[in-house]
DNA sequence: CTGAAAGCGCTTACAG
DNA sequence: CTGAAAGCGCTTACAG
């Protein structure tokens, strides 16, 4: 079907060798003359190398894969800052001559079918629990550069990025205390498999002692992420909490489904009570009243799993820590003081 | 590395053809007795298939590619309703064995060296204008099974999977006339380009001559969508025409910044304008009014792209015509009958 | 600076 | 039902 290293050889009178060199940008190997002239054959012939003889020959395959917990019977769900840094890192990859294979995970396994079916020389492991990180195998693994985006896990085979979730959960507790609120709740999913939501909520807890406020695990409480699950919440506090002025949430889907509950009982927000949510989704900027929110560095989210992936592949030590990416507190309109 | 069929061969003291046979479900030629032992060996031996040699010695990749154009040096941006119908689509495909190669499109060529290097056995286009997905050559395709999603080009190698857009367009038109309206605005981005946006544009056209309402080219509007732009053509149809009592939108986010504009410049929504969305995006839940809108059959989008791929991949001929999927009017807040 | 040989792990097409 | 041969399109490691 397409042309051939080979047909480029035969009509440039020269090895196979010569023009795997060519294409290659083995610059000192080839004669400036030969090489222009290969690649003005390449050009008019349309050369494109095979992908899959690479692979099979060379030892590297330049395919990254982008693994995504797939529950059951469940399609792919990512959420839109996911998306975005996906977005961002393809470009990055691309960039690098590197190609994405996306693939949804339904049994453990099949994380090392994908790795070594591909022979994928990277991968990406998008919003796993930590329990899974930590129980990868080397022999599961083999060589592969992993970078687990948003983990805690332990796991010395994954390289972690994600972002200082303990100080996201600080700034926005320190800006509700500021405004002059004591009784505030914590909502988040269960943090039992989710180091992200123990940080958020360890960060919770260190600024309240910070401020003499007595720790009430009455105020934290397990909700899914949604925006029904927010909204029911929302009315919990209302009718069962009347005396919580302001309410940290872990996600903005969350908080806009809060914010929307306690409307429905009578509650107005920030009149009543004040909500922060986390991530500054766009949708945190649509809604009404506009959402105080916590705003990740997605960018260079993107940019820091790529770099640690690219180090690990030329063969660069293991950092010895995570990376972490700061975060900012974005004020809108969802918080302010507490009502006299 | 990894095992081979070779090992497995070496000792299931067979060749390596039975192997194959074996892995690959060829039952017909081999004995029950022999397939049985091999599969034992194979589990044992934790075989996985090289996908690269496959693909190199077989005449198919299992690979489809996901196109998605990447202006220049800008990272993927894929609207949150593409995300689902991307998620729904992967299940389906890794259901069939088959994997997915996401890939952004900045120069027109990259579209074959992606589907020739990879040498994918399909793609599916997000995204593309009309106009590119014409220019695309029989020579630069081969014979991969191209799916256009939401496209209305008429270039016959491409298979065509997208709404009823002109049905959505009549359904919101309708929905406001029946309430009473006969000043409808219609805003979307400029549709030379896009056929989605053309069919929805002649939509609306086609229920207001129905109607008898004559067609006032000043109510068309072009508005990139954003919500920023919507922001600002809402406060322009405030200031500019305040005669009109409805706005048709082509897109949630778009609709969701027009409700803000016109509240910004003092109008309410419904109680002086009403406004219908496009997509009901999560989104369209959230926002307070919650919007009024078309729902797409996304399910649907995605389950007729696979099948469509499939059936062409086994060789059946190419459907007459575009495949369809029907629309919904999702009543919600944004629209009411017109100020008395 | 250039090239001949071997091999990556499979499938295809054929022979028995 | 089973297998020996050829080949997919490249890279590696080496020799000249």
């Amino acid at each position: 079907m397409g042309v051939t290293l080979k047909d480029i050889a035969a009509e440039a009178g020269v090895s196979l060798m010569t023009v795997s060199n060519v294409v290659n940008g083995k610059q000192s190997r080839v004669s400036a003359a030969t090489r222009e002239r290969i690649m003005r054959i390449v050009k008019e012939r349309g050369y494109i190398p095979s992908a899959s003889a690479r692979s099979l020959a060379g030892r590297t395959s330049r395919l990254v894969g982008l693994l995504v917990p797939a529950a059951g019977e469940a399609s792919l769900t990512i959420d839109p800052h996911t998306v975005e840094v996906v977005g961002m890192m393809e470009r990055e990859l691309r960039r690098l001559d590197y190609h994405l294979m996306l693939r949804g995970i339904a049994r453990r396994e099949e994380i090392t079918e994908a790795l070594r079916s591909w022979n994928l020389d990277g991968a990406v492991l998008l919003g796993f629990q930590d329990s899974e990180i930590d129980r990868l195998k080397a022999a599961a693994i083999g060589g592969v550069a992993l970078v687990a985006m948003d983990s805690y896990s332990a796991n010395p085979l994954a390289l972690e990025v994600r972002s200082d979730d303990f100080g996201g959960a600080e700034l926005a507790v320190r800006h509700l205390i500021a405004l002059g609120h004591r009784r505030i709740a914590f909502a988040g999913p269960g943090f039992s498999a989710t180091g992200v939501v123990r940080e958020r909520f360890e960060g919770y807890r260190k600024v309240l002692a910070e401020n003499g406020i007595a720790f009430d695990p009455d105020l934290v409480s397990t909700v899914d992420i949604g925006h029904a699950e927010g909204e029911a919440h929302g009315r919990w506090l209302a009718a069962e909490r009347p005396d919580v002025t302001a309410v940290f949430t872990t996600a903005d889907l969350l908080a806009i489904g809060v914010v929307e509950g306690l409307a429905n009982a009578g509650r107005s927000v920030p009149g009543d009570v004040s909500v922060v949510g986390y991530d500054n989704a766009d949708i945190a900027s649509y809604v009404t009243p506009k959402l105080t929110t916590v705003a990740q560095d997605l960018p260079g989210k993107a940019a820091e799993t790529v770099r640690l992936m690219m180090d690990r592949l030329a063969g660069k030590a293991r950092p010895e820590q995570a990376t972490t990416l700061q975060v900012r507190l974005v004020e809108r309109e969802t918080a302010a003081p507490p009502p006299a």
